[in-house]
DNA sequence: TTCATACTTCGACCCTAGTCGAAACATTCA
DNA sequence: TGAATGTTTCGACTAGGGTCGAAGTATGAA
């Protein structure tokens, strides 16, 4: 009966497994070629082709063409928001590709989640920066204090720089394993860069996994405490 | 390549123009029966009723089965915001729907369901219960507490007799005008019975109006006061 | 009881959309 | 230039699922 925008074309999108695993393998934020994208979905080439093309025209990717390859990655933090609350609903369903195995507990524990820390750790620091009054919450939008600003600045990130660009600074982004928010945006990423910069953290390529080293995980957990860990 | 929960089912569930159709309707925090909803969607009710239980067995709805009536609603906030995002994403703008219910003010102001009060004074009538903490939710069940008891034994119901019954004593009962909780079961039945007893209330046999007079109407928001009336 | 309403299940049709092979196109390098 | 690699397009096949008619079940009303 009634037509128009509707969310069903960016759902059915989403909804075909060989896209849902590109899109899943793209939340580790990297760029991924064709061929990669292939592999990962378990499909040939020429399928993955097809379906990249799609998932572009509706707008959930970002190419970037170089020389002879075609690089994909997330359009936007959005895309990555929307994925991560379906994975939510999916773990909530009980739709769990897998069960519950060694690397789903280090999934768990800390993950990137497009760019940004997710999983424990990642809502551990969310809490922390709450607690100690960093970041407030006002209303549905998350700000950074003037605490904050100091906080960051010590650690040696640039706010005031990124704040100058458009992109949203603070956002909050729903974790689909704790079902709590950890924190995403420009400042999320610049975070996560920040640790790795450090040694203090590695991201494992294949999987969407966040290794911390024992001094890193100790100075994570410095910075970063909580009430009841 | 296969870590993390699977979006793409959830996301399929989505994907339906049928099922987009429904969702979206439900967006608007309403419960809707099948039969509406196959009307929002532009199917027919067969068709309707297979989605839904679809949409069901994925844990995106909360199904109410009200006699001969079944009403659905969206199963949490965060199936809510998985769909503000996807709309989000989706280029264009929504669509508002059209709204359902009795047209007659008199019958969305109190009507017999069943046996029992229902519209907007059925609706005071429960909201004030539970203010006053005479009925407290105890999961998916309604229970009266002793302070229920009492109430209810002071108005001249006895609710003992009534619990010696194999008849539910309190019953959630879902408006369908007001789209919110009224009391049913014996104890809802029993109120409406004292109401006309008292010759506070009326009921039209045809219309299923129960029509209060002057003092009656007094009595009832003296004994049922709400904070904003 | 009998009828009416609301919903579910079954069966069959049909059509979209995912899939891959083959081949064309594009880019880099020797 | 030609060979190698990466990506896209075309065509045909096919499975899965959305659709509705008809029949079946459940609840309420007369």
């Amino acid at each position: 009966m009634k037509e128009g925008p509707d969310i069903a074309q960016v759902a059915t999108l989403i909804g075909d497994p060989a896209r849902a695993n590109m899109l899943t393998a793209l939340m580790s934020g990297k760029a991924l070629t064709v061929s990669e994208l292939a592999q990962e979905a378990g499909v040939t080439i020429q399928t993955a082709s097809s379906h990249l093309s799609k998932l572009d025209a509706g707008g959930l990717l970002r190419p970037r063409k170089q020389g002879r390859h075609k690089y994909f990655s997330l359009a936007s933090d959005e895309v990555a928001h929307v994925l991560e609350g379906l994975m939510g609903l999916a773990v909530g369903a009980g739709h769990l590709r897998k069960r519950t195995g060694p690397k789903d507990a280090e999934l768990r524990r800390a993950r990137v989640c497009y760019n940004h820390l997710a999983g424990d750790m990642g809502t551990q620091m969310f809490d922390s920066l709450i607690a100690q009054g960093h970041l407030v919450l006002e209303g549905a939008d998350l700000a950074l204090t003037q605490s904050g600003l100091a906080f960051v600045s010590d650690f040696e990130i640039d706010a005031e720089a990124l704040q100058r660009a458009r992109a949203p600074l603070c956002r909050e982004c729903l974790d689909w394993s704790e079902r709590r928010s950890h924190l995403a945006g420009s400042l999320g990423r610049a975070f996560l860069t920040r640790f790795e910069d450090l040694t203090w953290a590695k991201r494992d390529q294949k999987t969407r996994i966040v290794s911390f080293s024992d001094p890193g995980a100790v100075a994570f957990h410095r910075l970063f405490p909580v009430a009841h860990p």
